[in-house]
DNA sequence: CTTATTATAATACGATTGTATTATTAAAAA
DNA sequence: TTTTTAATAATACAATCGTATTATAATAAG
């Protein structure tokens, strides 16, 4: 076998060139060629990571969930509900350039899923998961007997969820006019209202 | 001068040759070859109507702002605050067929945004008008003693922003697989919050 | 009726696209 | 060391891309 380097290092290499590209020229211009080009190889050399351009732009949003999922999991929950809560969702959030290029190629992403099945299935995949991290926050509130007594959990899930993709989409659309740290306040506004009154 | 038809006519209907070969294709497909056979005309016709394709994907996309912003307009308001806020958001929402179609334009114009200057101002410049339309809803609520006492205008009106543009990226990406009328579930019950509990 | 202008059509240009093929290099396995 | 296999490179192909040019047809204005 050939080079020592990991095959897996070099395909996140790779992907992580996409993600450039994307942000700066769009999906469209992440071409194979300025991949390969932006990533340093050849067109063959890329080739024989990727058999075909699906299969890298696919690999690249895959990558992308990995990453953030992995900040999540990472985390140093406190153990206390509402820290945690917004903990978890300041990793979503583009309060810091990693986090707003993160966003942007979301973005750049969840508009190809459209028209794209393959991008479709992933964005749906990585919505589903979101989603059901938020019921099962909120259900763990309700159990603590945290949560402002009455609610509906699944309703209560798709609005929290729903906030932060769409305070995602504005911060980071509108990055230029808007305070990061305004975004994590209207999120905690909201949170006021989900946890009990004291 | 040639054809009696009206010329902004022919670039309305061009457009929405461009809409369908976005929600089919995605931006990438909307090639002026391509756009050319659907909406029925030669190269040669197209050009004469927009210059270049930057022209003629900007058109698009205000001709989309432009749909919606006159839907709402042309709205019987019934003067209730309650009933006419939502009856606003629905136009905003993938509730039909018809408003699906202009949220998945909208979603793939505001994944282009990322990466091209003149698809993000027109976006900024659609959020900028939803936002103060929000804002003065919110605020009017309050004059009228409506709302919550003690509200934040500008903080509920871009939660409330946020909140609806959130839902639509949901129910256009995840339409399979959610009822629209959750949608309005979800804003009602936000809404419920806004106002002063009797 | 002639002229000017708008609309449509046909064709061409260079550049770039995704994919495929072939050859060469280098490292690991036998 | 020989063999096998992963990795890289170079080149080619047909298709499509955005834009430009030129010519023709049709309508309105003079």
């Amino acid at each position: 076998m050939p080079k020592i380097v990991d095959h897996e290092k070099r395909k996140e290499h790779i992907a992580e060139a996409v993600w450039r590209l994307v942000r700066r020229e769009g999906i469209e211009g992440a071409s194979v060629r300025r991949v390969a080009e932006e990533a340093g190889l050849t067109l063959g050399a890329l080739r024989h990571y990727f058999d075909a351009q699906n299969d890298l732009l696919a690999y690249a949003m895959r990558l992308l969930i990995r990453r953030v999922g992995a900040r999540i999991d990472g985390l140093a929950l406190t153990g206390q509900a509402r820290a945690d809560m917004e903990l978890i969702i300041a990793q979503l959030a583009p309060l810091d350039q990693e986090r707003l290029a993160e966003a942007e190629v979301w973005l750049a992403f969840a508009g190809k899923a459209v028209s794209d099945p393959a991008i479709r299935a992933l964005s749906q995949e990585a919505h589903e998961a979101l989603y059901d991290g938020f019921k099962r926050m909120i259900a763990a509130l309700s159990e603590r007997g945290l949560a402002r007594p009455g609610i509906d959990t699944e309703l209560e899930a798709r609005l929290l969820h729903a906030l932060v993709d769409g305070l995602v989409v504005h911060y980071t659309t509108y990055a230029e006019h808007l305070d990061p740290a305004g975004l994590m306040r209207i999120v905690s506004s909201h949170l006021d209202g989900l946890f009990r009154a004291d």
